[in-house]
DNA sequence: GTGGTCTAACTTGTATGGTAGTATAGCAAT
DNA sequence: ATTGCTATACTACCATACAAGTTAGACCAC
């Protein structure tokens, strides 16, 4: 599960290690994490796994049950079509704020960014998705809006769970570059109701395959 | 600062005890919060206050610097306008929905929450802002946005905080309620332009005072 | 065979001791 | 008076020991 690399506390370690490992899908949900097993794993004592559970469990990627244990909590399609909804509202207003700016240096990045893309080879899920996050993070920091990112990056964790389980992405890579390509186009050409509208397509992608992967993965969502 | 009542563990309730203690300005931004201060002062190890500083750290309320102390963090005008953006891109996103499938138990629930709201006694600014929460919790949880309301309610704590340094409301009391007014109206109606509007109307008032009580209390906030 | 009880092996929660790093106050040298 | 060093009193961080609760299984009574 890869080991501990220094720099910042060891609580901190872990809670960046855990978490990455929960949204690949490594900790699979409803896995058991215990504080003994973990610390025991990295060679360090209780009280920094604890601290790191506290604050997957306040991310919602794990529960903590007193006296019972800690535990990976299961997919909710429920949950991420309610994650979705608020992420799609947040980034319709920044795409919206980035197309009334028209920022040429922004529209340059993005097309950078949608070139790579274009690279990535057939089934390399991970590096799209790394690409993705940027091509996202990179229209939020440049309107200036830090915090909705920060929002936006916590919470998008549960729908970053669900992405990992379909290697064989469930929607064609081209088609995501299509949709990103239609969103700087408007922003490029300063038109608010374009890239909203082209923001609001991108975001509804994700629930096409969520059905399917809670059939094809059962124990992975809950009910 | 008020004791700990049972239930929970200690490091929850620790953590509630504070978040509130910090919102309502009773631990003042850039104050120093030591371990060993705050467990002599309940009585308690500085295990759990520990983590309650992990849980305030996440929310951004405290800061705590290794070696060195953990503080209030003082209020940004930058995070304030950041967070109300935020929050205003989903309360639209769920006041449209909440217009579109025009349920009347709805409207019902949140009359009677502004005819309290008319009963408030002049600048009983406290009582004003839970039934503030309360109406605008009451909206999204109806439209089954519950994750919605959790993001809202963990960001919405930097804007309290602005809030509750007016004790003389910066706005008049009532002309919140006319604005709350418009909203239900446009609920009612079924107009969703027109609810997105009134929120988006509603969302703005916050602004007009910041920059005045920036002023006013040079101490609570950053630069 | 079935049901109840008790024990033992877990779990998280709390308390406490010790470590390493930082800032500050006081003293010495210039 | 100012600068530089040193001792000291903090800080958060980590490890360990103990307490309290839950669960699962062995065992016994019927």
């Amino acid at each position: 599960m890869g080991s501990i690399e220094t720099g910042k506390s060891i609580g901190v370690q872990l809670h960046n290690l855990l978490r990455e490992a929960i949204v690949r899908g490594e900790l699979r949900p409803g896995e058991a994490l215990s504080e003994t097993d973990i610390a025991a794993r990295y060679s360090v004592s209780r009280q920094p796994v604890r601290e790191a559970f506290i604050r997957l469990a306040q991310e919602r990627l794990v529960a903590v049950l007193p006296q019972r244990g800690t535990f990976v909590v299961k997919i909710s399609i429920r949950d991420v079509q309610d994650v979705r909804f608020v992420r799609e509202a947040i980034e319709i207003a920044v795409v919206r704020e980035a197309a009334e700016q028209r920022d040429p240096a922004l529209v340059k990045s993005l097309r950078s960014i949608l070139a790579q893309q274009r690279k990535v080879k057939g089934g390399d899920n991970a590096a799209f998705l790394a690409l993705d996050e940027q091509f996202h993070q990179t229209i939020a920091l440049a309107t200036g809006r830090e915090h909705a990112w920060r929002v936006i990056d916590q919470i998008k964790a549960q729908m970053d769970r669900v992405r990992y389980l379909s290697y064989d992405a469930a929607t064609p890579l081209s088609r995501l570059v299509e949709q990103h390509t239609a969103i700087v186009d408007a922003i490029e050409a300063g038109d608010p109701i374009a890239a909203e509208k082209a923001m609001h397509h991108h975001q509804q992608e994700i629930l096409q395959s969520l059905s399917a992967l809670a059939q094809r993965f059962p124990d992975a969502f809950e009910l």
